[in-house]
Parts: structure tokens; C-alpha cells; sequence
DNA sequence: ATAGTTCTTTGACTTTAGTCAAAGAACTAT
DNA sequence: ATAGTTCTTTGACTAAAGTCAAAGAACTAT
């Protein structure tokens, strides 16, 4: 790797840090304790029904006393509310009070009014600009971080995958989508096959299967990327890890079928070296069929 | 202003600070505090002079006493060594031991390994592309964070940038260059002129000069940037910036002259509206003459 | 020379941040 | 029903980070 790429990023992140979070989190805690700001900032981000400290513990990275104790300090300083969680009664579910929404929106207020006050030395132009590279850089720096790993074909969050999928293009497809008709877990296990799940800081966000059609054949099914998680070019970086998975498994050529409603993704797939064939199953949903000669 | 870059600057700071800075902090840290840590990178940063405590104190924003404390505990471990300043007995200066300096380069190592991973999951175009929007985003927060100020025509700072300009020119004109040549201060104050100087992070790294050339003329000198300040679009902010005190003082139109050699400040003046002139004065540096009406 | 500054050190604190282990209540799987 | 988990709280700490004021030595300006 050039060093280049290195250097560059370790100099942006110190100018960033220094410049642009640390004076963030010193606004944002003005007369409170940083970390309980940054609470107080995490369950007014969860909206309406509150955050299970749980969630908070994770998404901070904290120790479950210090959480338990800032949270009854919050609570003495009522700015928050603890109730029970409705379907799991270990779990306890944190939400603003009036008085903590406003310190909240208080909060946002400062942290807009030094975000405006830095951009205020650019142009409109400039402003743009800027918008779009940190746009390009977050995107880049989300998609480096996604990982895709081999799990097993009736993984949970493999299937979790799949019944979004289904759920998804059920909404999508005018005739609805039939989810028995998703690969079944002993088609992508072993070496029949295989399912890819991408995760995003421990989320799965993204998935995709590989079946034998027929000896030497493969085929890659249900390519599927969360809606959050979409625009980052993710679907590539499955298909190439797909088609790598097949190649692996001694496969000569890979074939997949399409949706005719699915415009991009044809032009992903075209974009990525496949070419339309004849149609060569009865799938119901399928009008485009393509197929790609693997590199052995 | 639009609340689109706002949120957009917001939402990239909360994603970077969180995913990338807090991640350098924690292996920066690894066994040492993490105050520690980063003194002891700031030290190393200055190289082999070392860096006085004053330094230290106002780049990382520590007390006094504080950081007097921390030198000294870094001291007792071996790993730096303190002397007074050459110039200022008062002023201690901090330089790393050959311990030290291990310490920092396997500080260094594993801040590159952190950056490395993170680029891992990229291709080579992809870093590409990341290192461009990161420069691009650098290069327009520095330029926003950057204040452009009109100083008296005697101020310190003023003539710094002034010297520092002679200086330079003096070494890229082949017959060289005389300071004499500089505006006098009188010339740049109160109403005959003006003398703006910009500061990055209380640092003055350009200025620009407004005299009165005839009455209704004004005329611009010294447009000067420093060089770790160049190629972020300054020169064009201290010109606009220059053009707008002239008007406001009244002048139609302001002249200046620039030097054979300097073609890229050639082509800036023209892209800036101004247009070729003759001769207008008898200076041996200059060969080619500018003019730009003013809007009133 | 002297008054006012600047730079640093020291003493005496406080607050914030964080860790670890024990224990109880509520869930889950068998 | 029961054993093992998960989620949370509490007690008992430690370490890190930071503040404030006083004081001495070294500079600067008049």
C-alpha cells in the first residue's frame, strides 16, 4: 500500500480531531461532564421511545456501573426518565424528559452554531465543495470498514438477510415475492455453496448467496444491501467476493436471473463483465438472465 | 447559509471523530496515559530541536502546572529530557532521549498500522479517491478557519509577513530584491491605505497591501502567502479582501504590478477580472501591469 | 533601577472517568 | 423446573485529568 494513502489519512485526522471534534465536544458539554452530554445526546438521537441503557453501553463503549450510575445522575438532574422495556423487563429504557429535550435541543443548537460559524469563512462555492468530499470520504471510510464474512447457510443473521430480502422486494415486485422461494440452508453450506454477510460495526447490513446449478455451474442469488447501507458500492464488493467464493469452489461460470423492475442492478451486473444469456430456469420472478466466465 | 452543509458537516464529524479519532487516541495511548501520550507525540513532532513548554501548552491547550507536572513525569521515565532556551531563560525546552524517540516511532508505527487497517478494505482507486476528498476537505477547513485582518501599517505581524515576502522574492528574482522597495508603514495606514494580514490559528501566514497610487487609484502590493499556506485559494480571499477596502475608501480602480517570473500570479489577476495595462511606473522588478475597475 | 510581564514550578485540591466483582431480577433453552 | 444467560445495580476502588493560587526567576519597557 503507498504510503501516501497512509500519511494523508493519519494528517487529516489529526487536523480533524484537533480542530473540528475536540472543539465540538467542548461546546457540546459547556457546564456538564462530556460523557453525560454525550448521553444525554444519544438518547435524545434515539427520537420518541427512548434507548435501552444496553444500546447505550454498546454505542458508547462504556462499563455498565459508570452507565447505570451517569444515568440515575441524569435522572437526580431531571433531564431523564428510566421505565422498563416493554417486551423484555431486565431491560431498562432511558428517555428525555421536557427539561432534557430542551438541553438537548440546546445541545444541537451550539453544535449548529459552530458548524455554521466554520463554514462561514467559505464561499458558497466552496461550501459545496466541501459538502462533497466529506460526503466522498465518508462513504469511503464506511465502506472500508464494512467486512464481508463467510457464515453458515442457516446463520441467523444470514437468514435475517434473506427474510429481509424476501420482505423488501415482496414491497418492491408489483406480483409481491413468495419467501419460500429464497435458497435453503444446505444450498449455501459446505461445499454446495455459500452466504455472505457483510457486517458494519457488528450489524449485518448486507448479504448474498452462492448454489450449484449444475456441475461447474454456479449461481448467485439474492444480492441484497440495507437501505442504509446502500450507495457505498457494497453490491460489487459482494458479487467480486461471490465470484471469488465460486472460482474457489471450481466453478467455471456463474448465471444469475434478474427482476425486469431491477434497472440498476442490470447495470451493475453488465458494469461488472456479465452478459445476457437465454432465460435458463422457470423462476417467475426472473425476465434477465446473465452469466459470467470465471478466471481460473 | 444552507442547513444542508451544516448537517452535512455534523453528521461527517460525529461518524469521524467516533469511528477514526477515538480509535488513534485509544492505541496512541496503549500503556500510557493518553495526556502523556500525546505530549510525548507533540514532542517528537518538533524534531530535534525540541519544543519549548510554552509551546506544548498553548498547541495542546494545558494548564500550566499541569503540563509542568506531566514533563517532569516523562522525565523520570526517561524519555525526555528538559534544558533552557538558548534565548529565554525563563523558557524550558523539552527534547526527547534516545528512549524517547522509541517510543515515538512505535507510536508512529502503530498509528500507521491503525490507518493501514482502515484502508485495507479499499481498492487502489478507492484510496485514491479517499485521499483526494480528504485533501480537498482539508485544504477548505483550513481556508475557513483562516480570518483575514487589517493591522496598522507598523504592526508586527505586518511587517513579518512583509519581511518574509522580501525575503522570498528575494530568492526567486534573479536580480534579487531590495526591501527598501517595501510600502512604508504610513503609506498602508489610516486612510492612505491598507495592510491586511491573515491568521491561521492565531499564526499570521499572508497579508496584502493597499496604497494610494493617485487620487482615485489605488494600488495593490505585496500580495504574499506563506508557503505551508499555499494552494488553499488564499491569495484570491486577500485580493477580493484588498479590493473591497479600496473600495470602500473610495478608489475607482486599483493597479499592480507583477514580476516576469511569477506566471501563476499572472493568471490569477487575470481570472480575478483585472486586465493588462501599460507601464505605470518606473519599478525594475515589475514588467507587467494590471488594472480592475472597482463596482461602487 | 524598577515596575510590570512572562514562564515555570509547587502545593493543595476537585472532578471526571473508569474498573472490577458481587448479586439480584428477568429471561431462554432444554 | 432448572441451569445458564443477560441486564442492571451497588459497593469499593484507582487513575487520570484538570483547576487555582502563590511564588520565584528571568525578561522587557521606561
Amino acid at each position: 500500500m503507498e504510503t501516501k494513502h497512509v500519511s494523508s489519512l493519519r494528517r487529516f485526522n489529526r487536523y480533524f480531531t484537533r480542530r473540528i471534534g475536540a472543539l465540538d465536544d467542548h461546546y457540546l458539554g459547556q457546564d456538564r461532564p462530556l460523557a453525560e452530554a454525550r448521553m444525554l445526546f444519544e438518547i435524545g438521537e434515539a427520537g420518541g421511545g427512548g434507548a435501552s441503557l444496553r444500546e447505550l453501553r454498546t454505542r458508547l463503549g462504556l462499563d455498565a456501573g459508570y452507565l447505570s450510575r451517569m444515568v440515575k445522575s441524569l435522572e437526580r438532574q431531571g433531564l431523564v426518565r428510566v421505565g422498563v422495556h416493554a417486551e423484555d423487563s431486565r431491560v431498562r429504557v432511558a428517555e428525555l424528559t421536557s427539561a432534557g429535550r430542551a438541553e438537548f435541543a440546546e445541545q444541537n443548537r451550539r453544535s449548529d452554531a459552530l458548524a455554521e460559524g466554520l463554514l462561514r469563512g467559505l464561499s458558497a462555492e466552496q461550501r459545496g465543495q466541501l459538502t462533497g468530499a466529506l460526503r466522498a470520504a465518508q462513504r469511503l471510510l464506511r465502506l472500508a470498514a464494512i467486512r464481508v464474512e463467510v457464515v453458515d447457510g442457516d446463520s441467523a443473521d444470514g437468514r435475517a438477510c434473506l427474510d429481509a430480502y424476501a420482505a423488501d422486494i415482496d414491497a418492491r415486485f408489483p406480483e409481491g415475492y413468495d419467501p419460500a422461494t429464497l435458497v435453503l440452508p444446505h444450498e449455501v453450506s459446505g461445499d454446495a455453496g455459500a452466504l455472505l454477510v457483510a457486517y458494519e460495526e457488528g450489524r449485518p447490513v448486507a448479504c448474498g448467496a452462492l448454489r450449484t446449478l449444475e456441475p461447474g455451474v454456479g449461481e448467485i442469488k439474492h444480492v441484497w444491501v440495507h437501505p442504509e447501507a446502500r450507495r457505498l458500492g457494497l453490491a460489487r464488493r459482494l458479487l467480486d467476493a461471490l465470484e471469488q467464493r465460486a472460482a474457489e469452489r471450481g466453478f467455471d461460470v456463474v448465471r444469475l436471473d434478474t427482476h425486469a423492475s431491477l434497472t440498476e442492478a442490470q447495470a451493475m451486473y453488465r458494469a461488472c463483465g456479465y452478459t445476457e444469456i437465454p432465460r435458463y430456469n422457470d423462476d417467475v420472478y426472473a425476465s434477465h438472465f446473465f452469466e459470467k466466465q470465471l478466471a481460473r
